[in-house]
DNA sequence: ATCCAGGTACCCA
DNA sequence: TGGGTACATGGA
């Protein structure tokens, strides 16, 4: 185990609700140690305070990784300003509320192919379900490491698989979704370069081209997979936050109508800012949600 | 039992 | 372009 200590402008920093927020998949925490796959390795982590202790990788991977170059309170404060922008007002009561219960949240930055594969496999599911699903895709058909030890399946052994075997690990309808997706990437070697290139509307709409990638899908993606800050995921429980709190100031929306996708999504960015997506995380990822997975 | 879950594809007006 | 609906399945 290697050992590094966060430093001030490294805080807050919180392992456990990273790890849990729903944001990444297949990673398991037995005693204090987190243990799960990043970019085709298997990496260990565990916190205590300010010292990290960590297997797997070198640091410069894992500070990436974690998202430790991200600046908490410059980036709090950026989401504060472009608020009060907004509304005029000195502070949003509940969305500070909703900050101090995770602001050791950190955006991951996953693999594009783990990041992509895994919300393939999160539609219409509830967190621990997706989990599993996953972990059983990985025994399954992921590269084999070492006893017990499986990395994510690639493309190329997930065009491979038959439907119907696949459907055995908990994927339902998803199942071709997830080789078509597999087809796609095999095809087109460039694809995920290619999106680096692209700006975030055009990324988005590249990414909606792959079988079971929708808008949310395609926002966790750019959001957890390539850092685009700007990219909001609107699921079910944002959608419920953003209209129960939000929706009389945003502009004509006020009344009984459901909000579009891109009406919660387009608001979250013009009142949070550049951060929406970090603001997105705060306000998903509530004590209530880490309750709910620490068992 | 019934409803819900980090939705998407497809159909129809 | 926007609004229903089917889809699989574990959890609560």
């Amino acid at each position: 185990m290697k050992t590094l200590t966060l430093s001030e402008k490294e805080l807050p920093f919180d392992l456990d609700l990273t790890f849990s927020c729903g944001q990444i998949f297949g990673w398991k925490k037995s005693g204090n140690i987190w243990k799960g796959v990043h970019n085709g390795r298997i990496i260990t982590i565990r916190q205590d305070n300010r010292t990290i202790r960590y297997s797997g990788c070198d640091k410069k991977v894992l500070y990436h990784f974690l998202g430790l170059k991200d600046n908490i309170p410059e980036i709090y404060q950026s989401i504060c300003t472009h608020i009060a922008k907004f509304t005029h007002e000195k502070q949003d009561l509940f969305f500070l509320e909703r900050f101090l219960l995770s602001k050791g949240i950190r955006i991951l930055r996953q693999d594009p192919w783990e990041c992509l594969f895994s919300f393939i496999c999160s539609s219409n599911s509830n967190v621990r379900t997706i989990g599993k699903r996953i972990g059983l895709l990985m025994e399954n058909y992921g590269t084999c490491c070492s006893i017990g030890e499986n990395l994510f399946p690639e493309p190329l052994a997930m065009g491979a698989i038959d439907e119907e075997s696949l459907r055995k690990c908990l994927t339902g309808y998803r199942a071709p979704y997830l080789m078509g997706t597999a087809e796609y990437i095999i095809t087109h070697p460039d694809f995920f370069l290619k999106i680096s290139s692209l700006s975030y509307p055009d990324a988005k709409k590249e990414l909606m081209i792959l079988p079971g990638v929708g808008p949310k899908v395609a926002d966790c993606v750019l959001l957890f997979g390539f850092e685009r800050m700007e990219a909001v995921p609107v699921d079910i429980r944002i959608r419920k936050i953003i209209t129960a709190q939000y929706q009389d100031i945003i502009p004509g929306e006020k009344g009984t109508k459901t909000l579009s996708y891109d009406t919660i999504a387009d608001f979250c960015r013009s009142y949070f800012g550049p951060y929406a997506g970090y603001a997105q995380q705060y306000l998903f990822a509530t004590r209530d949600v880490r309750q709910e997975l620490s068992v």
